[in-house]
DNA sequence: TCGCACAAGTCAAAGGATTGACCTTGGCTG
DNA sequence: CAGCCAAGGTCAATCCTTTGACTTGTGCGA
């Protein structure tokens, strides 16, 4: 059952393509009534545009791709969301790839979309995606990353200040008098996992706070990952008092090793996460952490690569969104819990 | 700066533009040399086949599109990334809309999606949708319904075995000495979360409980609706000793209600969720929930889809996803907890 | 009454890939 | 040496919509 097409309800009309054409988009050189005529009998017979077919008239597309390395994260659902969102309220459709941060789909996922005709891609990079892996694709689409740093200064992006991000929780925790304060971090693969690590030791530094190798655990961003790095912490840093997790996911698996041990966060020991999920504010005490706008994170992402897409030879475009401290009760004065506790 | 079209690289092989397409898709007409010079040819210039123009031609397609009602919850987007990677290793593409729970805007995305020549499309449709808003599209382009009910006989769907998920909770709770269960749900105005509370009903009937009104909280279907719904249930029916909750995010927020109360889940109060979300292990204590296969939903919507896109007169299809139960640390026997000092 | 402007269309080419029908060349067979 | 076949292509139409150029008919002003 071929789809009817402008053609067939040329036909029925007993008028030209042409006018069909013209009329679904509202054209001045059809009369209203002929437009009625012609739109009533689209609906009648179920008529679809066909978008592949004027695209490929028109040169133009409005499908945008959008590659992630993961989407279990729920930090990058809410990016996808946002994207779509927006993109949506512009008429425009989105492609979803998730990489499962394997750098090898990641490209073939970027190829598929370009022979899909996308306009262009928002990604975010597999962890260790070098500029070389994306600057080809990059040459021949429009291309914003997003949520995840790599190394480039070619292409645009949309990054979050994870630095002041993390420094305003260091700063926290020294202020609650805290000096004794680990990390928990994603692994030295991905670049932001370095520069949030970076930044911790940046902060602590600049507080004539000297850390320790111990304090510092690398490990996958995940809950479990999380929950495996604080038991190592609990053996290997007893002196530890607060710690700094890299996400929010990481921190509720290091939540989860406390009370295993009977521990209190915010009591025994501080626990900061990063990115405020809604899962944050539903931990149990509620999780002190850093809140990332992530819906204007996704909107600016779409407002750069449409921008891009409008005009291809542009400069240079990169944009921060702000981090933020958001204090709940995982984080509290040193000296209550097991600290105050231990043999003086 | 144009694309590369399969005529220049015709132009720059002093070959036919037919002999392009050909060797490209290896066909035996065209001999090897020249294959492999077009194959040279394209990799130097940077030819991305135009798989639109293509489609056009074949009246094909390999793209779907994923519409859901909402993707911030992990049950949807673990859905979300199984259609993708089914769909990806057929070779096609996702195109992926999110609803936000609306009829009308569910309806404008299937629409825009048909627009881009999806071959078909994985609906999880929004509350309140009735048969008459998809089936005009059913009749249009194959359509499976994933991870939500709707009442319809017409559309192919994957149904999850919410009634015996929920009855195997049920029956765990009894079997731990709980008799006044209650239940806390989505609103009415989704089958599922109707069909859901029927199931409770009856695995409480069967097992000869008869329920009161005041134990069944119907709320929004997330954290914040259920810990809500946990203090009013709190407040209202202070016989109840377990709670069924129909979804983990609900568990959540239950959970979250009763520690802010000093009461411990599993102790004070059972406390069982639905769906097994990576949330639910890292929750504390580790919550008892119903498993639900959520890639081998996403897997099996793929393949549904697909033989309906292969064979657009099938008869109905229709499969179940079995459920589980995971007993974990929040149900335990009756009587222990607040249950147990109560005056007697 | 002529000429012109305007309204309301029509016409044909274009966009990129595919495909069934057709063509050319060389080699082999009888 | 005629005839046939296979190998390796070419040709032109096709998928559906868009668009710049062209056409037709009517009304109006001079």
């Amino acid at each position: 059952m071929r789809n009817v097409t402008m053609a067939d309800l040329a036909r029925l009309a007993n008028v030209s393509p042409s006018a069909i054409s013209l009329a679904l988009r509202n054209s001045p050189k059809i009369s209203k009534e002929t437009r009625e005529r012609i739109v009533a009998l689209a609906a009648e017979h179920g008529y679809f545009y066909n978008r592949q077919a004027a695209n490929l008239r028109k040169q133009t597309s409005r499908t945008v791709a959008v590659c992630l390395h993961t989407i279990t994260n729920p930090v990058f659902s809410s990016v996808l969301t946002a994207i779509e969102r927006f993109f949506w309220t512009q008429g425009w459709m989105v492609m979803f790839g998730d990489c499962e941060n394997d750098i090898e789909k990641q490209s073939a996922i970027i190829a598929r979309s370009i022979e899909n005709n996308v306009a262009g891609l928002v990604v975010s990079p597999a962890s260790g995606t070098r500029t070389e892996d994306l600057e080809p694709f990059a040459r021949r689409a429009p291309i914003v990353l997003a949520a995840r740093e790599i190394e480039t200064d070619a292409i645009d992006r949309v990054r979050i200040d994870y630095g002041r991000g993390v420094d305003l929780a260091v700063a926290h925790l020294v202020e609650l008098g805290h000096s004794a304060i680990g990390w928990i971090g994603g692994g030295a693969d991905t670049a932001t996992a370095r520069m949030g690590f970076a930044s911790y030791r940046a902060a602590l530094k600049c507080r004539g706070i000297i850390d320790r190798e111990s304090w510092h655990i690398l490990c996958p961003p995940d809950r479990t990952g999380g929950h495996a790095a604080m038991n190592r912490l609990l053996q290997q840093a007893q002196e530890v008092t607060a710690v700094m997790c890299f996400s929010d996911q990481l921190a509720i698996g290091a939540m989860t090793a406390l009370r295993e041990r009977g521990l209190v966060p915010g009591h025994d020991i501080s626990i900061v996460g990063f990115d405020d999920t809604e899962e944050a504010r539903y931990a149990f005490p509620p999780l002190t952490t850093v809140r990332v706008d992530l819906p204007l994170l996704g909107e600016s992402a779409g407002r750069l690569l449409l921008n891009r897409i409008n005009e291809f030879d542009l400069g240079r475009q990169e944009l921060h969104i702000p981090a933020q401290l958001v204090v709940r009760a995982t984080s509290g004065p040193v000296g209550t819990g097991r600290a105050a506790e231990r043999p003086a």
